[in-house]
DNA sequence: AGCATCTTGTGCGGCAGCGCACAGAGCGGG
DNA sequence: CCCGCTCTGTGCGCTGCCGCACAAGATGCT
């Protein structure tokens, strides 16, 4: 059980803006639960929140003949919304959570105020901006060239990079939409990496037993992705 | 042959932006002539200039897997090196000249001044990536889900829109590239679209025949796009 | 215990695109 | 005019994934 404190300090973003900003901030939040499947925001419509995820994760996901694919994966190293920040309302993006968890949510309106008396803030979420556009366009790559097995492998390191641990649910139907494939292929890949015991998998509960291993099984996108974030925001 | 007038507005994002301005930052930038193949920015190197194509056009790519796929186009609807507004200097992205012409350019350091005394040119620059984000993620999935035809189809009418006229030069080998397919997958999709009438295609030398036609052989994401930007920017 | 439901595993034909290789076609320079 | 270069067209076997369909295991509710 985190304290206080550590909630605080638990969203890497707001842990990089100056303690007074940081409170100043967290006084005009809600401490939020955020429970699988909940909607964010939702592309052409107004965002009405921002959310800094403390340890729970949300997918960013773009509608795309009339299925959906994920793009993009927001946790405790990022915020939900930052496009606020660009002065446009609405999202282009779809954002649906994975992991339940807690976040810090505040209003819109709020957090234009908050930023506009906290340069660090504004910084910070500037930057988490040009951190999540690199993304972006590593992610229609990986998509487009990857194989399965490996963007399946990337998948669940980033995904426990943000969750609390080497263990959360996702079933292979989900995961199918989310990397743009069928289940069974899915199903075939997380067969192989449970074969290689890299992973157990188990109606929708995985865990990862061989980090290391893993990482070697993903494609080059996961060591980038987490790269790219440092040298932005380190 | 365009006035001094025409030129100072043919850049879309500079329209945009009260005349006083525009002016104002015209007087710092340099009109300068850009040619094929000339790089703009590198991912991970510093971004010198700030760029507002006129009647030239610029190719976003990124790397991947030792080769480069394109991510997104810039021409005088936008302008390149809009993370500068972001307080980040890497560029994340490559920016490769696809047709010639000539652009407004600004050093880095002069623009975040200008940016810093102008809000409406702030404004319009962050809405225009916003609308880059969101063809970010739209390109991830057409490069994922779309047949190469469609997509030729759409690469071919966004040349359009941004270039001069119908015709432009771009050989199979560099399509192929920017779409991330083998050459021959866009010599057939070329020769499809060829005895479909609505392009002619000659070592290089492309004329669009039919507009209509090929945006209904197009898939969504051009005209998706359209939208996305009209709505933002419009 | 029994049943419905959700999740996972397997099999099969088909297809778009890949890698490779080579042949022709247009164009410019010596 | 011929040579070399660039660009385009064609053929062939392969593969990773798709769509579809069905079986089997796990779970929870009555």
């Amino acid at each position: 059980m985190p304290s206080a404190v550590d909630a605080q300090t638990a969203n890497r973003i707001l842990a990089l803006v100056p303690r007074k900003d940081r409170q100043h901030l967290l006084a005009r939040c809600d401490k939020v639960a955020l429970t699988p499947a909940d909607e964010l925001c939702k592309p052409g419509e107004r965002m009405g929140y921002v959310y800094f995820p403390i340890d729970s994760f949300v997918a960013m996901v773009a509608p795309i003949d009339e299925v959906v694919m994920q793009v993009g994966m927001v946790g405790r190293e990022g915020v939900v919304g930052a496009s606020l920040m660009l002065g446009v309302d609405n999202s282009s993006l779809r954002g649906i959570v994975q992991g339940g968890g807690s976040a810090w949510r505040i209003s819109a309106a709020d957090f234009r105020e908050e930023a506009e008396r906290s340069p660090s803030l504004r910084q910070k979420v500037n930057r988490y901006l040009c951190v999540q556009i690199g993304q972006l366009a590593q992610n229609a790559g990986c998509a487009r060239f990857h194989l399965v097995e490996a963007r399946l492998a990337s998948w669940l390191l980033m995904a426990r990079d943000r969750a609390h641990g080497n263990e959360f649910f996702i079933t292979h139907e989900f995961l199918a939409n989310m990397l743009g494939v069928r289940r069974v292929g899915v199903t075939n890949a997380a067969g192989a990496l449970q074969a290689r015991k890299l992973i157990r998998y188990s109606r929708g509960n995985v865990t990862i037993l061989n980090g290391r291993g893993l990482e070697s099984a993903a494609c080059e996108c996961y060591r980038t992705g987490k790269e790219m974030y440092a040298s932005v925001l380190g």
